[in-house]
Parts: C-alpha cells; sequence; structure tokens
DNA sequence: TATTCTACCTAACGTTTGTTAGAAAGTTTT
DNA sequence: AAAACTTTCTAACAAACGTTAGGTAGAATA
C-alpha cells in the first residue's frame, strides 16, 4: 500500500508480463485477434490460461498495450530519424527517411507495430477507442510532415495533403500482406515506394 | 437427381438465398468475420441459426461465395469500363478509369467487394486458398494495365510497376477505413489519388 | 524457523459458437 | 384430397471461449 506499481521494473513479474506481450504480439500478427486464445498465449510461455490474471486485467487490456505500444514505436523512430536530418534537408529526404523508418518497423523490427497494422479492424470498438489518442499522436506526425512541405511550396498545386498522407500510410501498410524479403530488401521497397509516392509513376513525356 | 443445381434461379429458395448472401455481406463489412454468427446472419432474414443449412453447408461456404462475389464485382465493373474507352485512349486515361471504378464498388455499390477488403485477413487460410483463384484473376487485369503502360513506354524510368500495383490497390482499398462522404464525392478522391499516382506529390520545382 | 508475499496452477462457471437430427408447417404436384 | 416436395423450426450436441475462485509451491522477509 502506498506503494506504485510500475511497469517494467527489473522483477521476475515484470519479465514473465513482456514475454507475454513479445509472444502474444506476434500471435496476433500471425493469426489476428480472435483466433489467438488466452490459452494459447499462456502455452507459449508454457502457462495456464487462467495465469494470465495475475499480470493482465482482460484479453482488452492486453492487445491495447500491444497496440499502443506498437504505434508509439513507429512513432519515437520516425520523429528520431527526422530528428537527426539537418534542418536544411528537402521535405522530399524527409518524407524519404519517414517512409523508411515505417516500413523497417512494420516489417523488420516490430511484432507490435505489424500486429497493430492487421489486427487493428478485428478488435472491439472498446479496444480502438482506447488507442485513439495514441494514433491520433502518430497521425499528427504525418501531418506535420506534409503540412509543413506544402507550407514551403515544395507540393504539387493541387496535390491534397490529406489523401496523400492517408494513401502514403494505407499503402505502407498494405506492404505487410504482400512484402517478400526474396524479391528485394525492404530498404530497395522504401525507395522505389517513396519514388512512385513523389514523383509519380508516369513518364514526363506521357502527361 | 439429373437435375442441375442452378445458383440464381427464380424460386423462392434462390431469393432467400440471395437475401442471405446480401445481409451477411453487409454484416461481415460492419462488424467482422469472427464476431458475425451464423444465428446473426439467420436472425436478419427473421430466420433461425439452424436454417441456414438448408441453403449453405457451412460458415465458410457463405463467406466464400461472398468474397469471390465481391472481388468478382470489381473485376467485371473495371474490365467493362475499360473496354469502353477509345483503343487510343492514353495509359493516364485507363488507370483514371480503373481507379475510379475500383473506388465506386469499393465504397459506394458493393456490400460485397467492401466485406471482401475488411474481412480477408480475419478469414481463416482455407477460406482464403478458396477465394485465390479470384484474386490472382483480379490481380492480373491490373497487371494488365500497367504492364502494357511500361511497354509503350508510358512509365517513368525506373518506376516499378509491381510495387506501383500493389501500393495503388493498397492505398485504394484503404481509403475503405477513412472516407468520408462528407468530405467530398468518391469520384472526387479518385481524381486527386489518381493524379497523385499518376504525377507524384512533389512540385517540379522541388526535384 | 515462522510468516508473508509472489507467481502460478487446478478446476470450474456461464456463455457462445458451428453444426446436426428430426419434426413441422407450407407449397406443389398428382 | 392424397402424396411428395420445399422450406423452416425446435432442440440439442460438443467444443471453445473469457473469466473467476481458491489452492499451492517457492522465495523473500521477519
Amino acid at each position: 500500500m502506498g506503494e506504485i506499481r510500475m511497469a517494467n521494473v527489473a522483477t521476475k513479474a515484470g519479465d514473465t508480463r513482456k514475454r507475454i506481450l513479445d509472444g502474444a504480439a506476434r500471435m496476433f500478427r500471425e493469426k489476428g485477434y480472435a483466433s489467438v486464445s488466452l490459452r494459447a498465449i499462456a502455452a507459449a510461455q508454457n502457462m495456464q490460461g487462467g495465469s494470465l490474471y495475475y499480470h493482465f486485467d482482460s484479453k482488452e487490456q492486453i492487445v491495447i498495450e500491444i497496440l499502443n505500444t506498437g504505434i508509439d514505436l513507429v512513432r519515437v523512430a520516425v520523429e528520431y530519424a527526422i530528428s537527426l536530418l539537418p534542418q536544411s534537408a528537402p521535405h522530399g529526404d524527409i518524407i524519404r527517411t519517414a517512409v523508411r523508418v515505417h516500413l523497417s518497423a512494420l516489417l523488420e523490427h516490430s511484432d507490435y507495430t505489424s500486429a497493430n497494422v492487421r489486427i487493428f479492424t478485428q478488435v472491439p470498438p472498446s479496444v480502438q477507442a482506447a488507442t485513439l489518442a495514441t494514433r491520433v499522436n502518430y497521425e499528427n506526425c504525418w501531418k506535420r510532415i506534409l503540412s509543413n512541405a506544402q507550407r514551403d511550396g515544395a507540393l504539387r498545386p493541387g496535390a491534397d495533403p490529406n489523401i496523400a498522407r492517408l494513401t502514403l500510410i494505407g499503402a505502407m501498410n498494405a506492404s505487410l500482406e504482400w512484402f517478400d524479403p526474396a524479391q528485394g530488401s525492404v530498404d530497395q521497397l522504401a525507395a522505389r515506394l517513396v519514388d512512385n509516392f513523389l514523383f509519380g509513376i508516369l513518364d514526363p513525356s506521357h502527361r
């Protein structure tokens, strides 16, 4: 009593808790939300289903934590990578960097991020609501990038930055469904995807 | 016996069958696959859960039929719209037409098509496999469009038609999650999305 | 050593799910 | 009107689900 409960403290429970989340994130990414049971999540850590309730209040709390973590991970990674660019960096380079980092997290580094993309639409409305603030945070990160570009006249006249943002994020996230490392690295994919996005696919002579 | 069982014949059972599929498609689009039970699908037609088994063999068969219908609907609509264009139509116009028809089916006309986009990742692997041929069919439709453009030199050198195709379809389908008719019509969205796709978002002076 | 706390297990609960068998209406054919 | 066929209902099944209560072994504390 009177003590503050910390999330990631170096205890046995803290380790187990993290292992449960790690395993659950991977399983959610692979099989979706509804078809991953608490018993399956527990079994992956050699535990019984009921034991999860020592660490979490409900299945919803588990998935909320995974979704929020997944979103914050990309946001922090993108913001950090951008902060390393010189102030004078062209907007094309900023967008290029953001896309590369987003795809890298989604396709290479984070089960949390990929789980978020895969299962967000499958999750109960209450869970979606509990991750809204985190999502808005990341949305604003991209809104800033594109509205800065527009402010400096870097966007083609008539280009709608809102539609650009939403389609770009949609296109990136969709790559989770078809990306194949045998066909090329994530960086190669990012480079080509950004080129299409910035320059279009049409040859200048055909415009 | 000896009679051929037809799908859309004008019988009571045929009508009921279609109404069940129509209702199920809408419910799947709205709530996802797992959380729509057979009892709920039946209740929407004032029926009992078990009665569905007079018309269908299983829940999987229902969703397979909905998914295949949804994909074939867009494919036929896109192919027909393109066939109406003059032979000499520029590739940009062909792509523009295809995008407009795809978005129109997804966002305005077909619960089957939107259900397909929404729940495909949620559905059991056996169901995904049962819709593979239909999906490949539609994929080939877009492959043709883009490889024809490349053959005629309409694509920017270095533009990868495969990545272009996958990102375009990904971007269009993602719009199902954020499209808001209050912000503009489907045709307006299609026009802006295609402009971004063909010309890029960057101003020529900033390249 | 005795006690308290941590981390997990066992076993069950109520609910929901897809599915099935057989009865019961309603319709059509003979 | 009788018979056959079509369509739906009733009622139950086994399985799986999230969740809970209470017990238990080991570690930490006193």
